[in-house]
DNA sequence: ATGCCGATGTCCT
DNA sequence: GGACATCGGCATC
């Protein structure tokens, strides 16, 4: 049966339960659109930052820093920061405005745009390392900190559904990557990925 | 396959 | 000055 394509609304991203946000999260395409150019994949790897009391979010204690003001933001906004200097990191922010959670994503199966993705990677041929990773994925589909703050209901970034499902068998869930200085909260389950898919990052946690 | 390292913005001591 | 939601390259096993 045909499905079409809808944009994520509201009532997606304006729910307390970030953990199964991130889960739904897995097998929606995340689209960016700038100067008239598309590019897509869809996600296969998600992780949920569980706001305040989260000993691996920007926002543990209430913290609220230049840098992690949009992860406070309103459902269905975006925050991007710096990490490590270099690299570029998306989450969707969800819940209600000033209860900062958010996931991270992590790793996208390339849709469309790809020779666009080739471009801004600098990268010679599309292969697993094109959007395998949050760094990498967000230098793929042109994302920088400067659209931090951007709606998903925008027509710059914005997260389809075209129907498709993972079966909870084709699902894994782990701890998260990189955050071994969260102490007991490194351990949480937080980490979504899609089975098998040769675009989940391998990097240890 | 595993591990070390450099690059480096933002936040903290 | 050190830590950090990372990555790619190079050394070593």
């Amino acid at each position: 049966m045909l499905t079409s394509k809808k944009k994520l609304d509201l009532d997606f991203y304006d729910r307390k339960d970030v953990l199964r946000i991130a889960k739904e999260l897995l097998g929606k395409i995340l689209v960016t659109q700038f100067d008239g150019i598309r590019s897509s994949g869809r996600i296969v790897e998600t992780e949920a930052y569980a706001g305040e009391n989260d000993r691996a979010s920007h926002a543990f204690g209430g913290k609220r820093t230049a840098r992690s003001e949009h992860l406070y933001g309103a459902p269905g906004s975006v925050y991007i920061y710096i990490c490590y200097g270099m690299h570029h990191l998306f989450n969707v922010i969800t819940n209600k405005a000033n209860i900062p959670h958010g996931v991270l994503i992590r790793a996208l199966e390339p849709l469309e745009g790809i020779e666009q993705m080739l471009v801004r990677t600098g990268k010679p041929v599309a292969d697993y390392s094109l959007t395998k990773g949050p760094g990498n994925l967000a230098r793929a589909l042109g994302m920088s900190k400067l659209h931090s703050g951007l709606s998903l209901f925008s027509d710059k970034i914005f997260i389809e559904d075209d129907g498709l499902r993972y079966k909870k068998d084709q699902i894994t869930i782990t701890r998260r990557i990189g955050v071994e200085s969260a102490r007991e909260d490194a351990e949480l389950p937080y980490r979504f990925i899609v089975k098998g898919n040769p675009y989940v990052s391998s990097r240890k946690s």
